[in-house]
DNA sequence: CGCAACTAAATCGTGCACGATTTAGTTGCT
DNA sequence: AGCAACTAAATCGTGCACGATTTAGTTGCG
């Protein structure tokens, strides 16, 4: 029979293609976020960054690149534009001075609270279970294991 | 006991985030097709949009927009990039001027069998069954209608 | 000390995403 | 015919992502 003549007809309909379905996804999550996240003056992707700070403020910028997958080129902008906003304080380190070390403002800091009800909508927007929802979790972020894996 | 305070400790924390799993399991996923694609001269964006077209040569901008959900603002550029490298035609529609329909060139036509080599390659380096993607897919599928859906 | 190797962040250039507006063309209604 | 309402794509502005390079600062070693 047709070798790989079957392929075409399915390996390539974008119906069926996991890669579309996550950036799908991932776009509507971002658009999902950013009508709240609004409220709150930030870009989904600033979001993410306050994230990272409310665990650990005081991160240096390439902490918060490892966090995030992010890397500098990124990650300066949107720092100035946070800083701009007066929602963290971007320091030179003393004992090392290549090393910027990002530190949340009062205001940064009080965006938690209202941060923790926009993530809660959103849990509510998805429908899922926490069950689900941490399935699905571990399940991407195995794929991005794999994904990042250096090629055999 | 602490009414809320419970929430913040894991609410917010990065790793417990469906959000952030999702964003970079995609931005991952990109990156795996990149070095991929380089080899076919297209983006992953541009990738997208020939799957739309290997499956329905012709269609109008609006029409690739509905299936990606994507607007005028992204497609007409990255449309005009596709043009310069000679893998698709922008034609203004005779029977209605407003319309722009995409023909693949032959050229454009000729990147599909790579592309499906490239799909399978990804494939692999997920270490997904088939059943698993497809499962996977789907749940990324109604998760992306979930969000979409317009604000209860 | 002096200098090469290294490291951290910043900068540059290109492309994507998207809200908002503009331009051009079509349709329907009187 | 004439004009308002609508539609399709293009354009504009801002922000993110990322490869590649640059700048500044540190470390180690002869």
């Amino acid at each position: 029979m047709g070798d790989d003549g079957a392929d075409m007809s399915d390996v390539l309909k974008l119906d069926n293609q996991l890669c579309f379905a996550l950036h799908a996804a991932s776009r509507a999550m971002t658009g999902a976020y950013q009508p709240l996240l609004e409220a709150l003056g930030v870009t989904y992707p600033q979001y993410l960054v306050l994230l990272t700070l409310w665990e650990e403020d005081g991160a240096r910028v390439s902490r918060i690149g490892e966090r995030l997958h992010l890397d500098s080129a990124t990650l300066t902008p949107l720092l100035k534009r946070l800083e701009a906003h007066g929602l963290v304080e971007r320091r030179r380190s003393t004992v090392d001075e290549r090393v910027v070390e990002i530190f949340l403002t009062a205001k940064g800091r009080r965006l938690e609270r209202k941060a923790s009800e926009v993530a809660k909508d959103i849990f509510c927007k998805t429908q899922l279970s926490l069950g689900e929802l941490g399935r699905l979790r571990e399940e991407l972020k195995e794929l991005t294991r794999k994904l990042q894996a250096v090629a055999a």
